[in-house]
DNA sequence: CTGAAAGCGCTTACAG
DNA sequence: CTGAAAGCGCTTACAG
């Protein structure tokens, strides 16, 4: 049952014929190479009966392509990253690539090392949604020739291709939502980051605020692994300015911090203070109650994502052109934002 | 800027060596090859200078090894699979590996090829959450000699190691906690799955229900791969069942449809029905009131599940040792499960 | 102390 | 219509 591990040395061997020979009718050439019908049956029914299998390194290393994608996300288990991550590895299967992915947890070091054992590799192409600090590594990336799809946050100053949402426009929005809602103070928790991505939500919000001359609130927190830290930061902050009146989290895990922060606090939502996050997910649906989200379309990135690295891995497009993909996302109004009349 | 790429090659022919030469000096061999200082610098500092990179693929092929691990779990984007696999990767990276995961969503035939995929491309070991009736494909993969490590659910008749917690023990532990707090129609809302977890699960709830001689109520439900579908079934079921006076959710995400059921069914928890859940996350903490859930423990499991694996890509233990490892949950008791006095 | 050579398993001009 | 040969970039006995 448990045959030895067959070559395609050694079914040329057994067949008596050449391994090139075998080779091109493995790959489907045998019309192609007008190899006769007779011979192609003989190989394939081999083929078939031992169970062969390519060796799919060996292949990779002959014809300089792994069918391989490397995925290097901010944190695979994260409800914004997760899913995308998943949605992304369907589509790749569809076009026959499989993933190699990666988490940095916002360390640069650590994303830039990952890049080169993905280099090393030999990956066909490159998803990042990179840390702060790595436009160089990947510029070197770029300059083998290697597509790159950047997407989440983008990189000033290197050209390549992006997929993301409209992280101002849609902030803005969200807090023009509250503005009209009746709240004044509202603040801003964020990332102390220079991420692209963060820095557009801010600019939202800073725009939205300034339309209505009210006062900026702003705690910006350093990136950390252990959540559990955030908590506190958020309660700090918030018992120093004690007329806030509504909280836009920046990110996902920013609000869940927030929220154990409001329970621990005892404020009530929105009662006391109005809430609304970037990015959706279960908890912010069920909570009590519901929270205002901002829903980035996950279908839509990850098949822009996938789709530019696609075309560009296969039609070998000319350099200079790099795709720009922006998808809007939704504000969803729930409970946590609506002042009771 | 943009050096060509160099292969060992063209670094020996710069330099006038054997290429063999370079490799040893590259793979830190040259003491033990008694190659001069002088040469191994000059060498170095080459391989610096123009910033060598092995080519893995071909390493790996020259050598067997490919320095990488296939991981395949039901659904990255799930709130236990997505953080247990940020966890494996981390401790993989520690030991030198890299992870090569794909998600099955439960299906068989998918998680066959990605099996085949893997085998393909000269994985060094497995990790495995698999779904039904991989059996046959994973023993396969065990004739050739490749270490596979099962986790979260094992496969009956194949002999390998498994990564496990206490389901039977923990969830009879948790239903004793709802009959001694007074709950006596326990319903058990729960996959319509053969795999073992899923099973143990049930006869632990079984176990308590008996043991107090009530009556059980078991949902099944298929698993599908859009869990809005869920939510239906699980009110169908209590309308049904109208006496139900509390549930026990066999898995994160049925509980979260459950929760979206009992709040569209207008019913109060712990009042007018109470529940616990298999698996935790920051929605049953911070859920209104926080539901009891049964935590396994992320950093055992991963540290048992690679720690495994190594031991046997490494050490080339004799085959028939099997380690199998559990560790076991906790229960972690809140309001969703305490009957008001 | 160092190098020439075979080999890992495949692909692909090239020649007949 | 089919095969012999070189090559992808590395490792590792083996020989001197």
């Amino acid at each position: 049952m448990a045959l030895k591990k067959q070559s395609i040395n050694d079914i040329a061997k057994h067949l008596k014929v050449a391994k090139s020979t075998v080779s091109f009718i493995i790959n489907g050439k045998a019309e192609e190479r007008r190899i006769s019908k007779d011979l192609e049956k003989r190989v394939l029914d081999y083929v078939q009966e031992v169970g062969f299998k390519p060796h799919l390194l060996a292949k990779s290393l002959a014809t300089g392509k792994s069918n391989s994608i490397g995925l290097i996300v901010e944190n695979i288990g994260d409800s914004f990253f997760g899913p995308i991550a998943l949605k992304i590895e369907e589509k790749a299967k569809k076009s026959g690539y499989r993933i190699v992915y990666s988490s940095t947890l916002g360390n640069t070091e650590a994303a830039i090392s990952i890049l080169q054992l993905f280099r090393e590799t030999q990956v066909d192409g490159f998803i990042i949604a990179p840390p702060a600090n790595m436009e160089q590594a990947i510029q070197e990336v770029l300059e083998e020739g290697a597509p790159v799809v950047i997407f989440d946050r983008i990189l000033q100053g290197i050209e390549t291709n992006y997929v993301g949402t409209n992280n101002e426009e849609i902030t803005y929005e969200a807090c023009c939502h509250l503005i009209t809602q009746g709240f004044k103070q509202i603040a801003f928790v964020t990332l102390d980051s220079v991420q692209s991505q963060m820095q557009e939500r801010q600019a939202g919000y800073a725009k939205s605020i300034e339309d209505n001359s009210y006062n900026q609130y702003i705690l910006e927190i350093p990136y950390l692994e252990d959540r559990a830290g955030y908590k506190q930061q958020i309660i700090d902050f918030l018992q120093q300015h004690t007329t806030v009146d509504a909280v836009f989290f920046a990110t996902n895990y920013l609000c869940v911090s927030g929220l154990e922060a409001l329970r621990e606090m005892g404020k009530s939502i929105p009662d006391d203070i109005g809430v609304i996050v970037f990015d959706e997910n279960d908890l912010f649906k069920l909570y009590s109650p519901p929270i205002t989200a901002i829903a980035q379309p996950l279908d839509a990135l990850s098949a822009g994502i996938i789709d530019t690295l696609m075309k560009k891995i296969t039609k070998k497009e000319t350099r200079n052109s790099c795709d720009r993909i922006i998808v809007p996302s939704s504000l969803i109004i729930r409970q946590s934002s609506i002042r009771k009349k």
